[in-house]
DNA sequence: ATGGTAGTAAAACTA
């Protein structure tokens, strides 16, 4: 049996957060790290410092909004981007990429942050779900290994979001986006880290930078998610939120959230 | 109740 470690990281600009990620990347033994928010546009992303490393790369971005990459020291097989199979929004692309890698089929995305809950881009997040999920059912089986992970902006339970009692109206925990998050998850996946940290409280992997001292205050999210397929979660070794780099010099907004799987 | 910070890329937008 073989063993794939992932990671998932929301780097808020791929090229602001190099110091951290190259160094991560060496001393974590990681077979993929899905990154969102790479901020840069495919002609301007950094490969070279990756190439370096001897890592192979997947990417699609957009000028100074979103983007998402994929990165593995292994092959990079069956790189697919966006929606591929249904209408695309002008951004589904640089928020959705999927591959293949060492045999583990892999779907990282970005999913839209919904604004207020009374704007129409919420309304496009909650579609995004169903549209995602009809993607799994087109192209994927529920007895594939799959991967699904990224920055989902949904905080799923209580649980997981400081002052959950505050918060019911946001759009990253209002009733409505966590039905839709869940609905997709139902699909055929389960939440990695609460299966291996059942009610475990004060894990988040996002804390606000304009919050003043969040992470040592604890005013945090769990939004960021890796959930995969029984035969994967089957043989899942360890799941768990490394937030060291959150407190570095220049930190991403996000944690890393590393998951380990036999296959 | 509001604003707080950060990245991109060149003033304002997103988060």
């Amino acid at each position: 049996m073989d063993k794939l470690r992932l990671a998932t990281f929301n780097t808020n600009g791929i090229r602001a957060r190099l110091h951290i990620i190259l160094p991560w990347l060496s001393e974590n033994n990681i077979d993929c790290l899905c990154i969102q928010e790479t901020k840069v546009q495919d002609r301007d992303f950094p490969v070279e410092p990756f190439h370096d490393l001897g890592m192979h790369l997947a990417f699609k971005g957009q000028k100074a909004y979103n983007g998402v990459a994929i990165v593995s020291p292994h092959d990079i097989e069956d790189i697919r981007i966006g929606f591929d199979d249904q209408p695309h929004e002008v951004d589904d692309a640089a928020r959705c990429i999927s591959c293949k890698i060492q045999g583990v089929h892999i779907v990282n995305t970005y999913v839209p942050q919904g604004k207020a809950v009374d704007h129409p881009d919420f309304q496009k997040k909650l579609l995004w779900f169903e549209r995602l999920e009809a993607l799994f059912n087109k192209r994927y089986h529920k007895e594939d290994m799959l991967i699904w992970c990224g920055d989902m902006n949904v905080a799923p339970e209580s649980i997981d979001v400081y002052a959950p009692e505050k918060k019911a109206n946001h759009v990253c925990f209002h009733e409505s986006v966590r039905n839709a998050f869940k609905k997709c998850v139902h699909w055929g996946l389960a939440d990695c880290f609460r299966l291996l940290h059942p009610g475990e409280p004060n894990q988040y992997t996002f804390y606000d930078y304009r919050i003043p001292k969040a992470v040592e205050r604890g005013l945090g999210w769990r939004i960021d998610h890796i959930l995969a397929t029984k035969p994967l979660c089957a043989n899942i070794q360890n799941c768990f939120i490394d937030i060291e780099p959150r407190k570095m010099e220049k930190p991403s907004d996000h944690t890393f959230l590393l998951a380990d799987f036999k296959i």
